[in-house]
DNA sequence: AGGATATATAACCAAGCGAGTATATGCCTG
DNA sequence: CAGGCATATACTCGCTTGGTTATATATCCT
């Protein structure tokens, strides 16, 4: 039961998707595109269907992958209450560094 | 150069974040809430610091962690066409599935 | 200075992961 | 049903990673 996060911290897999966004593919197409192998490639898409971002349809012998963005919610939930912060207090931290009060410049 | 990716993808240290989303802890705090070793809380707290996501400042023996949540805009920037694509086509796929076309029903 | 407190680093181990090679499975065509 | 194409799985290997124990570093207090 591979996490979304745990499925998003490879930058192939990112890679794959940003492909994905753009429309399905076959996995061929992945392996051409990425230049990975494609036992890698299908790896890949193997997490990235545990953890349900993508899903797979069957044509003929070619398996074409689907992107499903859903499958992104729960990090854009996980995020929100950070988001939260750095809207409100523009990173304190930062501001407080280089203080420079705006009067100076 | 660990990612802001690969810092976010252990439980252990989202957990981190989340507790210094409420206020800046000591490590000491930070290694009673979460139930690890001293030396793996600081393990993760470098990961956090080598990630731009936590900034600490030394307080006598003590050193205390604050959240620096304008490291996750980069996460944010990279959810941004996803959440585009989830908000237009509401799972195109799931609505495949079910197909029945708004003119029965 | 000396001891106590708080945290970081080093060294080690076991498990997990990504990459690669080889092979199996599935489907289609003649 | 034979052969080929497309993809998935099995297996192995080297590396990274998280956890743990032991030790070093830094600061405070008396």
């Amino acid at each position: 039961m591979p996490s979304t996060w745990t499925a998003l911290a490879d930058a192939h897999r990112r890679t794959i998707l940003g492909l994905l966004l753009e429309r399905p593919r076959a996995v061929g197409e992945l392996v051409e595109l990425t230049g990975l192998t494609q036992p890698g490639t299908s790896k890949h898409l193997r997490v990235l269907r545990g953890a349900g971002l993508v899903t797979a349809r069957t044509a003929a012998q070619k398996r074409v992958y689907s992107l499903r963005p859903s499958g992104l919610v729960e990090i854009d939930d996980w995020l929100s209450p950070y988001r939260r912060a750095w809207n409100q207090r523009l990173d304190a931290l930062e501001r407080h560094l280089d203080r420079k009060p705006t009067e100076e410049e």
